[in-house]
DNA sequence: AGTGTGCGCTTAACGCTGTTAAGTTGTCAA
DNA sequence: TTGACAACTTAACAGCGTTAAGCGCACACT
């Protein structure tokens, strides 16, 4: 029974919370503005349309990922593997969040910010930033694709979703294809294990091929 | 002006061909109908419901990406590229191609057909199949990542996004964050050689760890 | 040939959605 | 005391997915 103003903040928060109970396709502007006291059209005081409240929604999960305490890696190894490991735990403390995230955009420069002290680690150990960019990109693609997948099995950490089982798929599929049949575990269990796994391939991967030599110009920049 | 009565397919294949006029949000069974000379509710006697109709577009997608010629490679470097490349060519050639096919789910056993074949590649070079799987769910995921990115930007292969011009972006973040600005074009430029880079560096990263040793146990199992 | 069954569709309608327009209230400034 | 503007409410609209009921035509059967 709030009876102070709405403000922007106070309706993403809102928001975001409700979004774990009814998920995506129940979170309505009347089922927001029903948590808020208020009536749906008064959403569009402070929001242009909905789609500018998913936006902003997006920006504070991102957020969310760095304001409680910053990412500390000695190494762009570590700095790329936390970040990873990070975005995926954040999006799956969110019913949808992968599909949230993913289907919005940005709406404030405050993502620049921790981009551009990711981008540092790599600077400071001699690497060019464009290098840097396109490394930590396939990084994230990576992390962002596995989250949906997992998402889709796993809408929230405890719950699995219906139509996933590993003996049901194998009866669906029939002994005409056993290879398929076989690798149903691998592929639909273990999620943590697995996104461990693909993140030491591509950081191996890295170091093979993009982020190779330690420094082929300057030595270092000097710490700040 | 077609007289005859309708199936399943031939609403698939006429929603995928909308939807590239009209995408993901304005393909409603009301347009999809209109397009078939037919009223809504007649596409219910064919489908369950409309997330019946996306799985099976879904499926068509996956099964267009191998009917016109299946994947013959040497290698399993080769197979995991290749089977990549096509799933970000068949994803690209589709409006929202990667939000439609990754919030849908296979209605049929086909696709195992096409799995069955990409894994007999790895075992037939001496891998375990398990270690196949996870090793291509890691390019999966890559690949899905990267087309959801890329199609946010690009809906379509020709077509540009507003709110993704790189000097606009710069100016939006400002002088504060230097090197967030410059990695612009390094984000949001050449999708097509970034994604070819990240498939080296994964399957570099594959060849470093999960694939390293040719083969542990049996040589390798006859070929069919 | 006449009759019945049921497939495949139409028409009508429901509750819900995002969104717009217009009107109302409270608060603060002059 | 008056006016203005911020922040909301009420009412309404077009369109959505979906359900219920009814209709017509093709085919099987006696």
């Amino acid at each position: 029974m709030a009876t102070t103003r709405l403000d922007r903040a106070q309706v993403v928060d809102t928001a975001l919370r409700l979004l774990n109970e009814v998920g995506l396709d129940g979170l309505t502007l009347r089922r927001i503005a029903k948590e808020l006291n208020v009536q749906a059209p008064a959403l569009y005081w402070h929001f242009k349309n909905k789609q500018e409240l998913l936006d902003e929604m997006a920006t504070a999960i991102y957020r969310r990922m760095h304001e409680e305490r910053p990412i500390v890696a000695d190494t762009w190894q570590e700095q790329l593997a936390e970040f990873s490991r990070r975005l995926r735990q954040t999006l799956l403390g969110l019913r949808d969040g992968a599909k949230v995230f993913s289907g919005s955009r940005f709406t404030d420069a405050g993502h620049a910010q921790s981009l551009d002290a990711h981008l540092r680690v790599f600077v400071d150990a001699g690497y060019p930033v464009g290098l840097a960019a396109r490394a930590s990109f396939i990084a994230f693609t990576y992390t962002l694709g596995f989250v949906i997948e997992e998402q889709a099995v796993h809408p929230m950490p405890g719950e699995q979703a219906p139509g996933y089982d590993v003996a049901e798929r194998a009866e669906f599929i029939g002994s005409e294809f056993p290879l398929a049949v076989e690798v149903g575990p691998d592929l639909f269990h273990d999620y943590g294990d697995r996104f461990e796994e693909g993140l030491r391939v591509i950081v191996a991967g890295l170091e093979a091929t993009l982020l190779a030599t330690p420094a082929p110009s300057s030595p270092a920049s000097q710490p700040a």
